[in-house]
DNA sequence: GCTAAATTTGAGCAATCACTCAAACGTGAG
DNA sequence: CTCACGTTTGAGTGATTGCTCAAATTTAGC
């Protein structure tokens, strides 16, 4: 038995693939948009993908992971976990860049398949759950050496966050006034320090 | 010349077609669908609103204009516009029935057609505009009658509180517990109540 | 080289898409 | 009651959808 070397390589198209999904959503996103994006025929994204949705849900995935190891790299370089956050917030407003989109691609998709596919919008539903508790597991960590009150609530601080963030991304796809986006993201950031009780 | 009595009635047929687009999104919503929610005919349909995406467009102003007028009216009904606004936030927490859907039509429309049809979404994004800038309508009248500090910004202000009301809805659509979406919702008021200036 | 297995190819499938239009129908005016 | 106009009808348009599969191509092991 041998390990055929893959004669595309397969990263590079699933990045290409997330980049259309991000931009274009599902529905929109053709076949036909997919064979010209990966240079690929309908029959070898079908050899390796099995079909659409299942490409789809690849490449969701691959974004969830994305998103959450960039949110934990990020807490691991701070000590505190209320900077982390913050520059976190701080770090979205940046992107008046013009990468494939500029809103959450897992808002987007539960918003999409709200009404239509309940189990992309049950699996999109999943991906933000997990980044909601790498959240709060930061605001336990935070209370835990005393950062913030031994009163808060971490689950809710953590919903409140996520919330204000998918704002903030919202905004983004709307708005592309850089200054505008800083703004919101200073206000965002503003209130989690507002958290911190004096040493 | 004679006024000849509407054989189907319009507002009706508006409405079912709001609630179909609300619910199910641009793309994936088909002229079958659309045939069977307004017990029209393909012919009837295009008679009446020409095309699809003409029939879109129609509905989606009918929602902002449902939006602004509904939140114009809170407005009317308080005397303070940020207890005004603090109602509105906590008003939509008991979303948690089941109407068509529970995100922001605008919302969901702005994301959907962001990479794919520029025009919707420029349409989508000038109802947001027209919605924000009535909060924002009422934090003017607010830092007029002192309620507010006399340095407080109505234009980021609005912004804001617009986003965070993006995020309070995308969670309602997104978790069905009405207690997290009124934790949500109480925390969002609280902000707002955090403006007021000591009389 | 040669062979066998794995991969890519792309024409073409049934189903569905948004949409059209000539004919049937219902209504109000005279 | 009759007629003329405007509306509703629904079978059917060409285009596009997601997808298949037998054939051509490429690779690795011997």
């Amino acid at each position: 038995m041998t390990q055929r070397a893959a004669p595309f390589d397969r990263e590079t198209t699933l990045d290409r693939a997330l980049a259309l999904f991000w931009r274009k959503g599902y529905h929109a996103t053709s076949l036909k948009d997919l064979e010209a994006a990966l240079s690929l025929k309908p029959g070898s994204i079908y050899a390796a993908f099995t079909n659409k949705e299942t490409l789809f849900r690849t490449v969701l995935a691959r974004y969830a992971d994305n998103s959450t190891a960039g949110l934990t790299a990020l807490l691991a370089r701070h000590d505190s976990p209320i900077a982390a956050l913050q520059d976190y917030a701080l770090s979205l407003a940046d992107l008046s860049q013009q990468p494939p989109s500029r809103a959450c691609m897992l808002v987007k998709t539960l918003l999409e398949t709200g009404g239509s596919d309940p189990e992309l919008h049950a699996l999109a539903q999943d991906h933000l759950d997990a980044v909601q508790s790498v959240m709060e597991q930061a605001f336990v960590r935070a209370r835990a050496s005393g950062e913030i009150p031994a009163t808060a609530d971490p689950h809710r601080l953590a919903r409140y966050l996520q919330s204000s963030i998918i704002g903030l991304r919202v905004l983004a796809q709307r708005d592309p006034d850089p200054v505008a986006l800083r703004e919101l993201a200073t206000d965002i950031a503003a209130d989690l320090g507002t958290l911190r009780q004096l040493a």
